[in-house]
DNA sequence: TCCTAATCGAGACGGTACGTCACGTCTTGCG
DNA sequence: CGCAAGACGTGACGTACCGTCTCGATTAGGA
């Protein structure tokens, strides 16, 4: 069968990832590098090279495909209730180890690495930003938001703070924290008479 | 006289920091070296090792010191006249270059070295949030914000999106978003009737 | 017709070894590799190592086969003349290109690879001296050299000089260079009265 | 001192030497590597690049130093005894263990490397070549050769067969060998009446 | 005419070594 | 004595070939 060789090929690829998280996890991202991972997974260099341009490229692949589907969006109809849900799960997944310090990494190199960060974008970033923002343009049809509210600034004002916390101040993600920033949200975003 | 000497070390290490902000600029962050800054400056490495730890610790200390005092606070009494100002020295301070790509840089070197980390916190980030934590807190007792209003959580709403936008998603830091962002968050900070 | 198999496999066969001499002339032996010829030819690697068990082994079987059937003998009657003719011919063919880098190169990895240098041997080094000497011998019968003259040494004496040339000063291998070596050697060659 | 520094590093250049020689009696010039000779002495690989620019040419001044000073040349007055006895030290040094293959090697690898090629002419095969012509020249001016005799081909006939015999023909090395060739060459040699 | 077997191109693969770069430590000698 | 200069051991880079291997496609020649 044709699917011998691509089902050997991909079962190396899902093997690389994983060394590749397992000693991520171990030594930090900082020094990771293609020959340890080639040498833990029992592979050639080029063989990684073949298939990943830099290490960060392999990182990003590694990390992301470990978190598939990544944060599935509720709609339970009330806008309130779904914001909630979403951000406390964002929480518990980035917020704390395995995912957590990985994402950090990520991040972290996608600012010396435009490709990286381009990748990034596209694989994770905007389509959470879009569905976020879809969702609340519907609550907003539904007439659960003000007519005229920032739908975008409402977004980024959801991700900066968790940003914030996890990128420039490091400290603990928590639920608490990210309850207060939904408060202070919820009180520019309802309706007015 | 001892001052000669001191003066001396001084203008060695005002000079390395010098070359490091070109090269930076020049090569990027991920290609800079202290091999290469050592030459650059005319300088043996030792003299390097002896101010500075790590690269990141040198990129660091470049960064911050090119940019003193770094961003200072206004006060004319109207709170939202200061926030307003404030947020806009921040975008054009960070949102443009030479200061913009010098500091994503750093910051992106912040989640791969917990002293580079723990000194952008201690020499930029905390002060900074604590001044503004501090302005909000004077408008408050003034009587300009309610009185439960979350004093963290809009200093964190102030900045995060600004962070969203320079490390997560990358587009140009603009004064129109920064002035939307603001006006999501004086809706929920106002004092109502 | 079986035969087509086999003119198909010979062709093939003809194609590397066109392709390794091209190779060769171009970018040198050193530079040389089975990679390259497989590539240039069009040909899969395996295809050449089917047939051939190295590099070497390849260069070697490229070099005597463009080069079949090789240094003929004359066989005038007059020792002199063919001798000459013959020393002649051997620095019309190796002193000069096409022929001369490729075969210099070859007795250099005969240095290198013993199954080079024993094929060496076999097909082109002892047929070549073996006729030599088969010539000087009968020479001796017919007493145009002296009885006691010593008929293998002669052989290397009209092959050393011009190998030494070749290989060791590696300077340009001139017709006047050989003529001297002649003279010198029929010196002691001719019969005494 | 200076010669401290200086000493040091001959130190290393010398034991770096040392274990080339080793290595490549061990396993072979063809398998030797920079690699392999820096792991065994316990030294960076550059730290051999920063002294010979190749494998060949390392593994040149590997050979030649070992052997320093070479063949030094008698002189008792009498030209027959001291060619014979300089061929006869020629056969000791270069027809067997440990330099014998070691030469051979080191002239396979000038056939593809000329700078290999220019240092082993510089350095071992034209000193040796003109002691060998001057000690002829000297023995013509004292009348022990006919005047017209031709000493750099004299020379090549001492050297070429003894080469071709190391590198050709690749048989043993022997002392009966060297003699019937300076008999064959004494006949052409010496003055006639 | 179809089938079986061999051969082929293509190139993935685990390796080894290449030659380069920068690391952080060290030593030396000049000013 | 502090410094430039740079040698040093280390380890990773990204590349090139090695020789082995698997895969389909393209043949032949026998059924």
């Amino acid at each position: 069968m044709s699917d011998d060789r691509l089902t050997r090929a991909a079962d190396r690829t899902q093997a690389i990832m994983r060394s590749t998280l397992e000693l991520a996890q171990e030594v930090g991202y900082a020094k990771l590098s293609i020959e340890g991972v080639a040498a833990r997974t029992g592979v050639g260099k080029h063989t990684i090279y073949r298939r990943w341009p830099s290490k960060g490229a392999l990182f990003l692949d590694a990390v992301l495909t470990s978190n598939e589907p990544g944060l599935d969006y509720p709609d339970t109809g009330d806008i309130v209730v779904d914001l909630r849900q979403q951000i406390h799960a964002a929480v518990d997944l980035l917020g704390q180890p395995p995912l957590g310090p990985l994402y950090q990494a990520l991040v972290g190199e996608a600012q010396h690495d435009p490709l990286v960060a381009a990748a990034l974008n596209e694989r994770f970033i905007r389509p959470q930003a879009d569905r976020t923002v879809a969702r609340l343009r519907k609550a907003q049809q539904q007439g659960q938001l003000s007519p005229e509210f920032d739908l975008d600034v409402a977004m980024a004002i959801l991700s900066g703070p968790l940003y914030f916390k996890l990128l420039i101040t490091q400290e603990p993600l928590t639920h608490e924290y990210v309850e207060r920033v939904l408060n202070v949200l919820l009180a520019g975003m309802t309706p007015r008479p």
